[in-house]
DNA sequence: CTGAAAGCGCTTACAG
DNA sequence: CTGAAAGCGCTTACAG
């Protein structure tokens, strides 16, 4: 492996000035650039990123941290951040938390032991204090949260809007009796989704009706057991909101199954828009999410902070969602 | 920031015994010890790991390549690879090519850059001259694909056993008309199903027929000519074997959509056994494969090779897959 | 058991 | 336009 040194000794020039020619620097005669360039060619000669990331202080590397590849959703996040990032000479670390919380503090070392320079929360449940002191200490970037009181750039769609939306959907279809269907996860996005679900009931003069809300992990049986529970205390429920297309699939799958009992047909719609919602039979109305965008996004405003770039007047950036409706 | 240099100050030893006790060499007087560690707690010390990584001329980091996140197939190898690596003090930088040729020539300048030790190729066609020069100069695993006459360890199913199952599964139930449906790469174990298919088709009395054989890109639109090209030609087809869960679930929709004219039933039987074989109406038979030991193992290969273990005698390391017959 | 010194491979302020 | 020297923050062979 050659090094600067190396390159310098047969150019019969410094180090210094290979690490001019390295660089770009208008100053060095061309002669000497390109007996420099010819000797680097010569020998494949390619810098160790390493040493120079060391004496520039910075990593070039960042961080993203979703909860799990295995929703479809995610891995449309991860794409646009791929993409993002390609062209801009920096690295991008992936993680996923599998919903463990312990691991997060696994990428967050990466920041303090200077193996990265900015981190993105992609639906992060780190609590609101914790992520203050660590936004006061390295730039990150928040992806489908956001929080008023925190001044931390975030990237999302408008998610009451989004639950507003869907909601009127299935009230415009004359169901009085819509449920919510969640995952475990207490987030600002789904508070924002409730609320947006709520004011369109109270417009349709509807009362909000707690057992029509509820949780459920991110498998088939507890999806099932929640679906059951609700439809048991409401008999007369008529449409299900989502929270994701992951568990919209899981309750149609229930549904075929026979495994959930609903009283008759019920109108579903559910959040996200991947392909799984093409592809499911009956395809499933949704709101689709600009997953790519949203990855995208996230990747250019954390580069614009790394590179101290004036920022964007708004800390919080909303991409618009769209509501296909399709055959739930 | 605080660095070696101060904690030896406030502890009134050298850097050196600071880096003793950091790198927990039993020499070190168990006081000395305990002084410096209280320096580092108070001080909250974290180590520059890209000073260590120079210094130790090794950055930590591999580097998985694979396709896209878009199919859950490659995502479910991105978690065990994620699982693998999350104990082993290194980093895995997960990217994708995206079916770009282009794209993989970055990821490969990471081992060249000394950013990453060692690289985890996923379903990579990469030539086979050019990956034996890379596995020359790097530590390289593949993943899925493996080359009898090359040198390089690799994790995967034994496709043409595979291929086989599938095939027999299909003439069992008196099918004699098998189509069988790809995407667009060519590849070792594309190669290894066909064989397969062919040898289970020849053990019972069928001529191959290439009629029945066709590639087609990985969107929907395509995916529909292709079947209903072999469908035209031949009419009597009474079962399909589609590459992966990806292209089965693009058949089925165009079945139920009526986009794919096919004579009559068809049977179906993808590979990879994702969450989209379970979820789909009707639910797919499947050759399921072990996506996430596959990442797990392609990384604990890696690991292994890099921390200079014996390897273990195999080459090629292979999996077992798992016929699931479903409704297809 | 510990320290002084050298060095990993770069970049850059300074001097000329 | 270019070079000598210092330094990024670690680790380690050597000496004591």
């Amino acid at each position: 492996m050659s090094s600067v040194k190396e390159v310098a000794k047969r150019a019969g020039v410094s180090s210094a000035t290979v690490s001019r020619v390295l660089n770009k620097d208008p100053a060095v005669k061309p002669e000497t650039r390109n007996k420099v360039l010819q000797i680097i060619r010569e020998l494949n000669y390619k810098p160790n990123l390493m040493a120079k990331n060391l004496r520039k202080q910075s990593s070039k590397t960042i961080v993203m941290v979703l909860p799990t590849m295995a929703n479809p959703f995610f891995a449309g996040i991860a794409r646009g951040a791929q993409a993002a990032i390609s062209q801009s000479g920096y690295n991008v670390i992936i993680g996923t938390t599998e919903f463990d919380k312990l691991q997060l503090s696994t990428y967050v070392n990466l920041l303090n032991t200077n193996l990265a320079d900015g981190l993105i929360l992609v639906s992060s449940n780190m609590p609101k204090e914790a992520l203050r002191q660590l936004a006061k200490q390295h730039p990150v970037v928040l992806c489908n949260e956001y929080y008023d009181d925190l001044d931390i750039q975030s990237v999302s769609i408008n998610n009451r809007q989004a639950g507003y939306d869907a909601t009127c959907e299935l009230l415009g279809r004359g169901y009085r009796s819509i449920g919510y269907i969640t995952g475990t996860r207490e987030s600002s996005s789904l508070l924002g989704r409730m609320s947006g679900y709520r004011e369109a009931l109270q417009e349709a003069g509807i009362a909000f009706n707690a057992n029509l809300v509820a949780k459920a992990k991110s498998n088939y049986e507890q999806v099932i057991e929640v679906v059951n529970s609700i439809a048991d205390k409401e008999k007369s429920i008529e449409g299900i909101i989502a929270n994701s297309d992951m568990l919209a699939s899981y309750i149609l799958k229930g549904i075929k199954e026979g495994e959930i009992r609903l009283p008759g047909h019920v109108g579903l719609i559910s959040f996200d828009g991947t392909f799984l919602s093409e592809v499911m039979n009956p395809a499933l109305s949704t709101v689709a999410q600009p997953m790519y965008d949203l990855g995208f996004s996230s990747v250019g405003l954390l580069l614009q902070k790394l590179r101290n770039k004036p920022e964007t007047a708004d800390k919080r950036l909303f991409l618009p969602h769209r509501l296909i409706v399709r055959e739930t």
